[in-house]
DNA sequence: AATTTGCGCAACTGAATAGTTGCATATATA
DNA sequence: TATATATGCAACTATTCAGTTGCGCAAATT
């Protein structure tokens, strides 16, 4: 428990589904790990690794903590793809001039 | 070794630094090697694994054999992305609401 | 007041991971 | 042909990780 970055946090297929489902509105851990196999510990685990790194956030309400998922801390995630996402727009356009270019040899 | 997808293989740090260097031009693992305080064979584990999961193509010229990077596997991440990204811009545009609404306040 | 419910923490286990060292193979170079 | 270079593969090690089980505590319910 020492690596803690949004890049390993969502390394974890369940731990996607989590962030997945709090997207659309916050939940109880209990609420969560309904939606899984495997049990309520082992999601408050994930739970407890995702807040570590700041994807989810924890607003306490008598006995039930509900989390929340929080959006910025994605965003890194999209930000270091920025670097690649030329790339494959590059890749598209050339895929996209050689589509025009056999249009025009046809017509 | 068995899981393979591309989340898990952008979680390690050092993968994360190969694919950009490999995203600017190809390289071979020695020259990939030299960037890095690791031995040859773990960079080269590293490539293994970003092969697996189709981040990576190989090209051999002789003994050589140049990495290029493969764009279009990273966009899955991308992809994925897609069902957060609605929500920072959600976000965003919140409190660019807030800030019309102090400006017309103030005028 | 006694019991149930929601939750986190600690200890343990088996599997996966990143790294090292040593070796084998094929291509260049002297 | 002998040697150097580029690379991959196998075996081993220490660390990390995901999961389980058991426990304790505080808030709700009876």
């Amino acid at each position: 428990m020492i690596r803690r970055d949004v890049f390993q946090a969502i390394a974890d297929p369940t731990r996607r589904a989590i962030l997945a489902l709090l997207a659309l509105h916050a939940m109880t851990p209990n609420a969560l790990a309904e939606h899984f196999d495997s049990s309520r510990q082992a999601i408050s685990k994930h739970i407890k690794i995702l807040t570590e790194c700041q994807l989810l956030n924890q607003k306490q309400t008598g006995r039930e903590i509900h989390y929340h998922f929080n959006p910025q801390k994605m965003k890194e995630v999209d930000v270091w793809m920025e670097q690649f996402r030329v790339l494959w727009e590059k890749r598209f356009n050339k895929l996209d001039e050689i589509l025009k270019n056999q249009q025009n040899k046809q017509s």
